[in-house]
DNA sequence: CAACAGCGAAAAATCGATTTATCGATTACA
DNA sequence: TGTAATCGATAAATCGATTTTTCGCTGTTG
C-alpha cells in the first residue's frame, strides 16, 4: 500500500511548467542558468521541481544535440586490473563532466572492435576513448576517421596522424629495467613478448635492447614472441628451455613484456621447480595486486593508470570542445618496482632442474 | 581530401523516405518488419537504406518508450577478475538482446550506489543488474523498490522480498572446504572474513562452521572478521599469528571469505617465512588467474560468473517483459579447487617463525 | 449504384527536452 | 504622441524515430 507512486508516469518538463504556472522554456531556461527569468518566477520552478522530484531526462535532453553527452570507451578486456581501473577511471572522469560513460569490451578482436565503434557511432556520441586490440593503425581508427568521430587512443599505440594518442612510455621503462638488469650483473636475459601488439612491445623491446646493449656489450639477450594468443607461448617457453637447460646456456633473467607472459613465465618456473632470483631473475611489465604477496614478491613495470586516463580525457574533451590543431601524442612515465624476484645470476647455486611436472 | 564526408550529417530516417519515395512511417515499418507494405515498397526502403548507409538512431528510437532499451550495472569495483568477467559478460549478453550496458562502479560506497541509480533511472533504463556494496537490503534496492525499477540483484546477497536475485551457493562451497580440510586432518582452523558484506559472507562462515563441527566435533574453529577495509585486517591477522605464535597454538590452515583476504592471509605468512602447505595450509573464496601460478598454487573456490551473468540477465528480461510472479532467489553452484596450498598439518616441520622482514 | 470492407500508405501525434521566433507590455527617445 | 528598443515569457519548431489516425483507392456486396 506504500507504493502508490511507484507506477506512475515522472514528471516532465511540462508538468513542472503546469505546477509553476509558467511554460515549459521557462523552466529549461531556469534549469540551465539563464539569468534572463524574473527571480519570482525562477523560484516558482525551483519549488515546483522540489516538489515533484522532477529530474531532467539525459536521453530527451540530448535528442536536439549533434554531440550527445555520452562518451563511449573501448577496451580489449575487462579481466585485467589495467584495464579495470582505467574504465573506473574513465567513469569518474565523464561522470564528472555531466557525461555518461559507455563501456565495451572488443574482446581482442578487431572485427569486434569496429562494430562497437559503428554502435556508438548511432549513439552519436560525443567522443571515444579507444584502447586498440592491436595499434593505431586498426580497423577501428579508420572507422572513426571516415567517420569524422571525435576521439583519443590510449595505451597499446604511440603515435597517429588523425587522433591524439596516450600511453604509458614502455621504451623508457624498458631502458630503466634494462639499466637494473645490467647493474645485478646479467648478461644473458630473455625477452618475452606477443607480437601482434606491435606499436608498444615493439617500443619495449627495443628500448630494453639498445640500452642493454649500450651498457654491456656483450649482452646476450633472447627473444621469445608469440604471435597471437598466450597458448601457444607457453609451448614456446616450455621449449627454449629445455633446449637451452640441455646445452646449459639458458638466461639469467626474464623480462615479460606483457601480464601474461609473466604468468606463463612464472608458470614456467614452477614447473621446473626454479626458484626467483635464486634460479633465474624475473621482472614483468604492468603489475597486478598479487605480485607483492606471493613468494617472491615480483618486480614489475606500474603503468600510470590515472595519469593515462585523465590526460585522455583532458585532450578529448578539448578536442569535444573544438580545439583545433594537430594530434598530439603523450607519453606518461611508469614507475618499476624492483621486488625481490629479481637478484643477481648465480649468487646462489642453481637448484638443478627440477624436471618436469 | 578524402574527408569530404566526414562533417556532413548523417542519413536520418526522413532522408531514406524520400530517397525512397515514401514516408518515414513506411520506413519504420519495414525495418521494424512490418508484414503490410508492398513488397515493392519494401525493397525500394532497403535500397535506400543500403545506398545511404542508414542506421537506426538508438537514441531517437528509444523516445517513444517508456523503457529504454538499456541495461545498467552497477558493480563495487571494476579493478577485480570477478566483476571484470561479470561486467563483460552482461555486456555481451545484453548486446545479444539489441540492448545496451551502461556500467558504473559503486566503489563500495553505498551513497554513490544510489546516486548511480538514481541516474540511471533518469535515463528510464529498462532493467538493472544490481551488485549492492553489501547486501541485498541497502539503501539501492529501496530507491528501486520505491520508484517502481526493474531490477535484479546479485553476487552479495541471498533473497530479497521485492527483487530476483542470483549469487554463488556460498554455504554449499564453504562446506566442501570444510569438509576437504577436515579430511586433510585440520582440527584448528582460522577463518577471515570481511564483516559489512553481512548476507553472502555469513552464509559462507556459516556453512563452513556447520559442516565443520559436525564432521568434527572437536574442531576449533577462530574467526577473524574486519568490518570496513582491508588495510585494518593486516593488523588484526598479525595481531592474531603474535599472540597464538607465543602460545604456540596457532590454527594450521586459514580459509579466507574473499579474496583481499587471500593476499592478506599470503602476505601475512610470507612475512613470518611460512611456507604453504607445510607450515599452514590456505583456501581462498574466489578465484584468480595468479593463483594456479604462484609457488605454491592457491586452493580456491570459483564462482560460476558466466552462470550467474546469464542466469540474472535471463531473470532480468523476463521481468523486463512483464513476468509476474513472486522474486525468486537463484543459488548457482561454485567449484572448489584444491591446489597445493591445502595439505595435511604437521606433514612436514614447521620452518619456525621466521621473525619479521 | 450506393454503402461498405479492406488494404496500403501518408499525415499527424507523440516522446521530453532545447532553441528560435514571436508577442505583448513597458520604457525610452525623438 | 508616435515609433523604437527592451524585457520577460510564451508559442512553435526541432531533434529522429514510433505509433495512431486518417485518407484514398479498389473491389465487393446488397
Amino acid at each position: 500500500m506504500a507504493q502508490q507512486e511507484a507506477q506512475q508516469r515522472r514528471p516532465s518538463i511540462h508538468d513542472v511548467a503546469s505546477h509553476a504556472g509558467v511554460s515549459a522554456a521557462t523552466v529549461s531556461k531556469v534549469l540551465a542558468g539563464v539569468t534572463t527569468v524574473k527571480p519570482e518566477n525562477a523560484q516558482r520552478v525551483l519549488d515546483a521541481v522540489e516538489l515533484l522530484g522532477y529530474r531532467v531526462d539525459p536521453l530527451a535532453s540530448d535528442m536536439r544535440r549533434a554531440k550527445r553527452r555520452i562518451i563511449g570507451a573501448i577496451m580489449p578486456e575487462f579481466e585485467s586490473e589495467f584495464f579495470g581501473q582505467m574504465v573506473s577511471e574513465l567513469e569518474g572522469l565523464a561522470e564528472q563532466r555531466g557525461y555518461t560513460l559507455v563501456a565495451a569490451s572488443s574482446r581482442e578482436s578487431e572485427a569486434r572492435e569496429k562494430e562497437i565503434l559503428a554502435r556508438m557511432h548511432d549513439w552519436r556520441v560525443a567522443g571515444v576513448v579507444l584502447a586498440p586490440v592491436r595499434n593505431e593503425h586498426g580497423p577501428a581508427a579508420g572507422f572513426m576517421k571516415a567517420n569524422g568521430m571525435t576521439g583519443v587512443l590510449i595505451d597499446r599505440v604511440l603515435a597517429d596522424d588523425a587522433f591524439d594518442t596516450v600511453s604509458a612510455d614502455s621504451a623508457a621503462a624498458s631502458a630503466e629495467v634494462a639499466r637494473a638488469l645490467v647493474g645485478e650483473g646479467h648478461r644473458h636475459i630473455l625477452v618475452v613478448g606477443l607480437g601482434q601488439q606491435a606499436a608498444t612491445v615493439r617500443a619495449r623491446l627495443e628500448g630494453f635492447r639498445n640500452t642493454a646493449l649500450e651498457l654491456a656489450p656483450d649482452m646476450r639477450i633472447d627473444v621469445v614472441l608469440c604471435e597471437s594468443d598466450v597458448e601457444p607461448l607457453r609451448t614456446l617457453l616450455r621449449d627454449y628451455f629445455s633446449k637451452r637447460e640441455a646445452g646449459n646456456d639458458r638466461p639469467t633473467a626474464v623480462y615479460s613484456l606483457f601480464l601474461k607472459g609473466t604468468l606463463v613465465a612464472l608458470s614456467e618456473f614452477r614447473r621446473r621447480g626454479w626458484h626467483c632470483p635464486n634460479d633465474i631473475s624475473l621482472v614483468g611489465f604492468d603489475d597486478a595486486e598479487w605480485m607483492q604477496v606471493t613468494w617472491p614478491a615480483i618486480a614489475a613495470v606500474v603503468q600510470p593508470v590515472r595519469e593515462i586516463a585523465s590526460n585522455a580525457m583532458e585532450v578529448l574533451f578539448r578536442r569535444i570542445e573544438g580545439e583545433g590543431g594537430p594530434p598530439t601524442a603523450r607519453l606518461e612515465p611508469c614507475k618499476v618496482l624492483m621486488r625481490e624476484s629479481v637478484g643477481s645470476p648465480g649468487s646462489v647455486p642453481h637448484s638443478g632442474g627440477g624436471d618436469r611436472q
